[in-house]
RNA sequence: GCUACUGUGGCUCAGUCGGUAGAGCAGCUGAUUCGUAAUCAGCAGGUCGCCGGUUCAAGUCCGGCCAGUAGCUCCA
């Protein structure tokens, strides 16, 4: 590194004083409470975690009195210094302190492994580094431990679990300060807060969990998105199909997902009786949409196939898993599966991005999208995958040429592809920084033979097709909650639940905004009028926070010079205007699909 | 599912050492008709998440369950 890569904007110079952040914290922690266990510490996007096996969790006290001793420590100013052993004398270092998940991790090292300690004052781990050269170069009061929590060793559920405590460092304590203010600040912003506040959604303890109710207004918004998407899928050459919502076993054996998503289904009837019928809700649309694929035997002039579906989904998933709108039990999501010739795979992986990434870009999360490179793990100890690895070799590497020759910027994720193949994942993060899939792309090349699906090719011979499963929009509920938190709630005024609200300074002024209100909603405006007997401010405060795009104040002034005054929810009073004048500009808004930002 | 935390009117919260609940906002009624972020007054509203236990007495202590939150694991 040179000198100027000493600073705290180099993100590897952060990775490292995190990293040392986390070694100070494992010495304090060895220092209070000596019996506990070392597992891991590394740093991570923003901060540092270090992983504890400790008889019980920490209280914040305990986190605070750590804090203070990290302190301490970056005061003594101790050298780190590196050195390396040879694999029996690791083992016999880590076995005499006691640090039974250090040996395992020099035993799982390679062969060929440089086995490297860094040593701080009575303090030495065992670390690939790199590291700063002394304590003395963290900010004491920089450092905030902001949580404790439980982590399985080694990312397993079936093994220990270990205590977690994540901490945060700055070299000021200013840029500290700010860091937490604006996590706070990013935390209002939460969709499962503000969207129970603002009447999106709710939930109610008797219906039961990842089961949330869709009020009137997240109701709306998302029939909005849904009419959109399928009409620009219509444009897109998309036939629309609509098929049941459960099916008899035998289809999910078929499908692979009996044998590899069974705890994942809601299933009616015993599933152990094969004498009997036995249903299960469907986990996804594919092996339903397929049969409209085997309909009828099919020529390749059928190809491509684009097939479309409006599909409510239903995942058994584990209690801990939901989220407010963004982990749901059954959720909607804009389907759809391509049947194609091998030869239009590339071009119709490229029409499914382009749909998504506009879909995005038009709703306004994209910019704040990643793509993942979703491949399986061959080694996967749980048997998830179907097919062979000749299979799974071609469909990755024709999905990795697909996605070089687009240009797409992506992060590989292993073991994170589908039972059936590959996945081009769109992520977002919500305001915790927690990451989930927004939209996926997939390519399959197994299900369709398992379904005997075919067609006639140009010489007569029966081929079978390439599928891709893919979303426009990914799913309703998840969007909605990423768009609440996106734009705090206010959401552009084309997808925004009620667009207009008239509110009349007086009863006079009633009627007149009764026949204006009348106008704009005939011409396909969601408009209602306060008539509430209230003052004009308190019905403005009111329809401010509920983040009404317009507000529309009508007084004796207005209805004499023919006029309406409207404000709107950002740019604030945007004085009188003729009613025509203002109708031209919400068709322009809505039409336009425009933000708040751009006008 | 795992670890921890939380649960008091629609919302935000108070409730001391265990002695059968209190406020503001919202709601309703009345007065007020007031031009760009809260008009005034009155009224009503709660088996303290649910079930069980301890106790003369439980919102308060204990257990189980349900639900919510963060993280882990999982996420076709």
């Amino acid at each position: 590194m040179s000198e100027n890569q000493f600073t705290f904007e180099n993100p590897e110079y952060r990775a490292t004083y995190w990293h040392t952040c986390s070694h100070v914290l494992a010495q304090a922690m060895k220092r209070l409470h000596p019996e506990v266990k070392l597992a891991i510490g590394p740093s991570i996007e923003n901060g540092f975690y270090y992983d504890f096996d400790t008889p019980a969790p920490f209280s914040p006290e305990q986190l605070a009195e750590l804090e203070a001793e990290m302190r301490k420590i970056c005061k003594e100013k101790l050298k780190l210094e590196r050195f390396e052993l040879p694999r029996e004398e690791a083992i016999q270092f880590m076995e005499e302190r006691e640090e039974p998940y250090k040996v395992e991790l020099i035993n799982d090292l390679p062969e060929d492994a440089v086995i490297s300690f860094y040593k701080q004052g009575e303090f030495t781990d065992l670390c690939a580094g790199p590291h700063l050269d002394s304590t003395g170069r963290i900010k004491g009061n920089g450092i905030k431990l902001t949580a404790c929590n439980a982590a399985y060793w080694r990312g397993d559920s079936n093994r220990q679990t270990l205590q977690r405590i994540y901490g945060v460092a700055f070299p000021k304590k200013d840029e500290l300060d700010a860091y937490l203010k604006e996590q706070e600040e990013a935390r209002k912003r939460d969709h499962n807060k503000l969207g129970r506040e603002l009447e999106y959604f709710t939930t109610v303890d008797i219906i039961g969990q990842g089961l949330p109710i869709l009020l009137p207004k997240g109701a709306r918004t998302i029939q909005v998105l849904q009419r959109w998407v399928e009409d620009l899928e219509q444009s897109k050459g998309y036939q629309l199909t609509k098929t049941p919502y459960f099916a008899k076993r035998e289809l999910y054996k078929l499908s692979g997902h009996w044998d590899h998503y069974r705890d994942g289904m809601f299933i009616m009837g015993d599933p152990d009786d094969e004498t009997k019928d036995c249903f299960a809700m469907r986990p996804m649309t594919c092996p339903f949409q397929y049969q409209v694929f085997l309909n009828r035997g099919r020529s390749y002039r059928e190809l491509p196939m684009r097939l479309g579906e409006t599909s409510t989904l239903f995942r058994n998933e584990d209690s801990g898993e939901m989220h407010g709108l963004i982990r749901v039990r059954q959720f909607t999501i804009s389907e759809g599966h391509l049947i194609l010739r091998p030869e239009q795979l590339e071009e119709e992986f490229k029409g499914c991005l382009d749909l998504a990434k506009y879909c995005l870009g038009t709703v306004g999360l994209l910019d704040k999208c990643t793509f993942r490179f979703s491949q399986w793990d061959p080694a996967n100890p749980n048997n998830k995958y179907e097919g062979t690895k000749e299979q799974w070799d071609e469909a990755q590497r024709i999905m990795g040429q697909i996605l070089d020759d687009l240009g797409v910027e992506y992060e590989i994720g292993i073991d994170e592809a589908a039972f059936y193949g590959p996945k081009l994942d769109i992520q977002y993060k919500n305001v915790y920084g927690k990451e989930d899939t927004l939209v996926t792309i997939q390519i399959d090349m197994l299900l369709a033979k398992q379904y005997g699906m075919e067609y006639v090719d140009v010489d007569g011979s029966k081929t079978t097709p390439y599928i891709i499963h893919r979303t426009s929009l990914g799913c309703y509920e998840r969007t909605l909650a990423y768009l609440i938190e996106e734009y705090a709630g206010a959401l552009p005024c084309w997808m925004a639940p009620e667009q207009v609200r008239f509110l009349p300074v007086t009863d006079r002024a009633a009627d007149y905004c009764a026949d204006k209100a009348k106008a704009l909603e005939a011409a396909g405006f969601r408009v209602d009028v306060d008539y509430r007997n209230e003052k004009i401010g308190r019905k403005i405060r009111d329809a401010q926070l509920e983040k009404i795009p317009y507000m529309v104040v009508v007084g004796d002034r207005d209805m004499e010079n023919g006029t309406v005054s409207p404000r709107h929810r950002a740019a604030g009073d945007l004085g009188a205007m003729s009613f025509e004048d203002f109708q031209a500009l919400l068709r322009d808004v809505v039409d336009n699909k425009k933000k708040d930002s751009e006008l």
